[in-house]
DNA sequence: CTGAAAGCGCTTACAG
DNA sequence: CTGAAAGCGCTTACAG
């Protein structure tokens, strides 16, 4: 620890001027109290400065430095020096260098909870999470979650993580009306959705992640329709006669979109959509397994499946009834993730960027916070990965 | 919405009573400038507060009101209403009881980053999750951050998620000297931990999830020596004479302290290790199949798993090599997930609560915040979960 | 038990 | 281009 003296007394420097605080470095019991002294005294003592800049720099426990301590090191007022922090107000280039440049050297960070006070912003956005726990939900959230605190840390934004069961809002409420976000992702929405309304007329700025049913709610989503509909129309080029449709639950927007897809395929196609190899509503493992022995009996030739959950029963049952893929039986699915990756045969798929869809919504949810305009509805892209299980 | 009148004018009043704003109900154009009026005139008004009530009842976007408001509102002063919010002070019963009930009744909620400035402390703490996209590793995290989201949650502290690639700690820094954080909890630490090293020179309350060689480190962990330990001992006790090791990459500290439990049990049951029955670098899915040969041709009568995908591969290989569990080869696994769900015969294994690991690490981290003073070493129980695959 | 006042560390009109 | 001062909305010794 570098000591700065002073009439052959060491002595250490703290946090405001007005208060230099006398150390313990030997001689404690000596009374030190002739070492107060003021702005102007330390003003004039040359070797003062390059003390104070030596005991900032290298105690990893220094009281937190403020915008004050930069000033009075540099000569200049705070006022200047938040200028040249925030690069608002007029500043003179040589006087915003000099600042920014000792600011870097000397790790200056602003007090968050001082600047949130002054400016009325939090510099953190909320993200909602539903509480889930099933192997499939888990990778798409906390993927998705990934991609939004990569956006948020690169434009300073910190997030605040919650899990809610849907219901409650009073951990929204707290969230807002401590002031401790400037906006909310969604990451799951309903058909009814209380935090949406709530949000709406609180008159917070957030996005839904997702399709919602309703237009003024700002939404990021990926093209769930178009791309179950080019992937049936796929098929169908490659001269699959019929292509039966396995989903789970019709009450998830998701879910919805992509049985929408299918149809509209179906009826670009001018194709019959038989309602008999239509099955939307299998919530269980066994009703999968039943549906599976259904559609081999009735000679469909692809089994479209909505997400790799089922797709994964399915390609499982297939191989437990001796059903070979892709010739006996072809399957795709409307939705990758690495649990296809365990088959002996790789499956056809959609593939979508999560990552992705979690980062455009942090942008968009940043753009609304500062103001800009923004798109109701961003729409990503998609991918169709063709693999051997629809080949031939 | 309520209108307040004034000599037959609608205003509205707002935010501040020094400011009182009139608003556009109808005769916009009509000017109201002899509406201004001071504290006095208000607190004469005997309509006045009713209105005032209202206002701030049902508007949805009512602007902020704050503590003042709401001492103004009850006739006290501000440090009153403060004192009741929080607990702290002397305050008398009666008094506080009728501010607690007006602000339950008009849902105050004081500025998180006033309180923050003036009491330097967020409320908030930091978890650090690595960057993972494999299936076992990421329902880790996420639920391990959902137990400490659910405790943070009920003490009214919020999470802030950082996901780092464990090298770099400009984010942390960040978090730390912008004052965003009271502390932090690690979720994933390695031999030579950059993060553990910054935050113990930081000073900072923090806590590592798993076990860290480090003595001065508060850590919570289950306790996978002693689950292994117990596991090998109860399978030795079936009866079972001899059981192999499959484990991955040593570097990560949970898997040196689940083999460790694995030779302990040896040692207790004073049998003699076969280092032929060890593999401990299974990088991949290659390595696990020949070790799965390997290990059927030597004879060996259990396989004991490292973790589920582990335990995931060699059920799978078994499966084509055709043969059967248990009868003609056991298996057990050191950690149970839903990825052992999937199988038409269930898995011995170690059962760890990762949510209760979670809320711990969060307990602890939120009691060292509070100066209480904390086990250096939480261990967290384990269940053994005896299913099919090592019956007989 | 309660209130007036100073302070937390920034920002931002305002005046020069 | 720069500084002094007021303000953001709380908390907390201090005095009564």
């Amino acid at each position: 620890m570098l000591l700065l003296y002073r009439n052959g007394w060491p002595i250490c420097v703290k946090r405001r001027i007005e208060s230099i605080v006398v150390k313990c470095y030997y001689d404690y019991e000596q009374s030190f109290a002739h070492e107060k002294q003021t702005l102007e005294d330390i003003k004039q003592t040359d070797c003062a400065e390059n003390g104070v800049n030596e005991m900032n720099n290298n105690s990893g426990n220094d009281k937190t430095m403020t915008i004050h301590d930069v000033a009075r090191e540099l000569g200049v007022s705070a006022s200047t020096v938040s200028r040249a922090i925030s690069g608002k107000g007029r500043i003179g280039a040589a006087t915003r260098d000099r600042i920014l440049a000792y600011i870097e050297e000397h790790g200056f960070y602003p007090n968050a909870a001082a600047q949130s006070l002054a400016q009325s912003r939090t510099n953190n956005i909320a993200i909602i999470l539903p509480e889930v726990n099933t192997l499939v939900d888990m990778p798409f959230f906390h993927t998705c979650m990934y991609g939004v605190e990569e956006v948020a840390q690169a434009n300073d934004y910190d997030i605040i993580v919650v899990t809610t069961n849907g219901n409650d809002t009073k951990p929204l409420e707290r969230l807002i009306k401590n002031r401790k976000v400037d906006g909310m992702i969604l990451t799951r929405t309903y058909e009814n959705d209380k935090y949406v309304k709530f949000l709406k007329q609180k008159q917070i700025p957030f996005v839904a992640v997702g399709k919602f049913p309703d237009d003024d709610v700002v939404q990021v989503d990926h093209d769930n329709v178009g791309a179950c509909k080019e992937m049936v129309t796929v098929l169908f080029a490659k001269g699959i006669q019929n292509i039966a449709y396995l989903g789970s639950n019709m009450d998830q927007m998701v879910n919805r979109c992509r049985y929408q897809g299918y149809e509209e395929a179906y009826r670009k196609g001018k194709r019959k959509l038989n309602q008999d190899l239509v099955y939307t509503d299998l919530s269980s493992r066994a009703m999968v397994e039943k549906a599976v022995e259904e559609l081999k009996k009735s000679g469909v030739e692809c089994i479209l499946c909505q997400d790799d959950y089922i797709c994964d029963e399915v390609v499982r049952k297939l191989a437990r009834m001796g059903v070979r893929i892709p010739d006996q039986m072809k399957v795709a699915s409307c939705h990758y993730s690495r649990i296809l990756e365990n088959y002996p045969v790789t499956i056809t798929s959609l593939k979508f960027n999560i990552t992705e869809l979690g980062r455009r919504s942090c942008q968009v949810l940043l753009d609304m916070i500062h103001g800009k305009t923004v798109p109701d509805k961003t729409l990503l892209d998609y991918e169709i990965i063709l693999k051997e299980s629809t080949k031939g």
